[in-house]
DNA sequence: TTAACATATTCTTATATTGGAATATATAAT
DNA sequence: ATTATATATTCCAATATAAGAATATGTTAA
């Protein structure tokens, strides 16, 4: 069996840091591709490539206008990504929690490193 | 180029659903390896690989106790994921977005039935 | 109609997974 | 010491990427 689909859920398409860029620049206003491609510095294609990932779990969305394809994001499609993550938000609330959480980090790469 | 690793950071870690569902179970407390098994309801080499996968993220870490290897929740290690998503909440705020929202994930189910 | 522009798709290659089975390692109990 | 228990690792097969290059599709303008 292979990995989870990036188009399998918001956590799959969210998961690539280029993505994640990519929705950052979107974030708030309606962009063209050739706009992204050029704020972004990427080749076109891989510019539709991602937004077409995106697009199919429902993160953005399209407009033709004219000869231009506008995209926009869908923020209410991040809301399962933030409602599963915020259930642990009170585990790292108090300080203990940030030391607790520092040595571990710490320790983790040590043994990575081996 | 392949996709991301799943060790290369927590938003690539929890893109697994099972990742996901062992960190839910484990949070908040301390558990062996057998309970998980059993909690699950996986195969123990299962259990570990997934296990491997969160340790070298630091999203778990793990404590000898005996025979046995005692896992916990690092969930400060969650924070990043938390932090990117938190800033697109105000995007989803208000019902006029909801609704907005709504419409395009219909239009984007259709576009992906077709 | 043809040319220019905007965007999407196809093909290839390299690579990292997941699950399953089998096996190895480590620790405790007898 | 040997056995039982707990956990990790290795090997396998199938699969899904991501990037790059090339090309196809669609739309406007001349």
């Amino acid at each position: 069996m292979a990995r989870t689909r990036t188009t399998f859920d918001p956590f799959n398409a969210i998961a690539e840091p280029k993505r994640r860029a990519l929705i950052e620049t979107l974030a708030g206003r309606e962009l063209a591709v050739n706009q992204i491609v050029e704020l972004m510095g990427w080749k076109q294609p891989m510019v539709s490539k991602h937004l077409g990932v995106l697009k199919q779990v429902g993160i953005v969305s399209e407009r033709k206008q004219g000869r231009y394809r506008v995209y926009r994001v869908n923020a209410g499609q991040l809301k399962p990504v933030q409602e599963w993550v915020v259930q642990f938000e009170q585990y790292w609330r108090n300080s203990l929690d940030h030391l607790e959480d520092y040595l571990n980090a710490i320790q983790s790469n040590e043994v990575k490193d081996e």
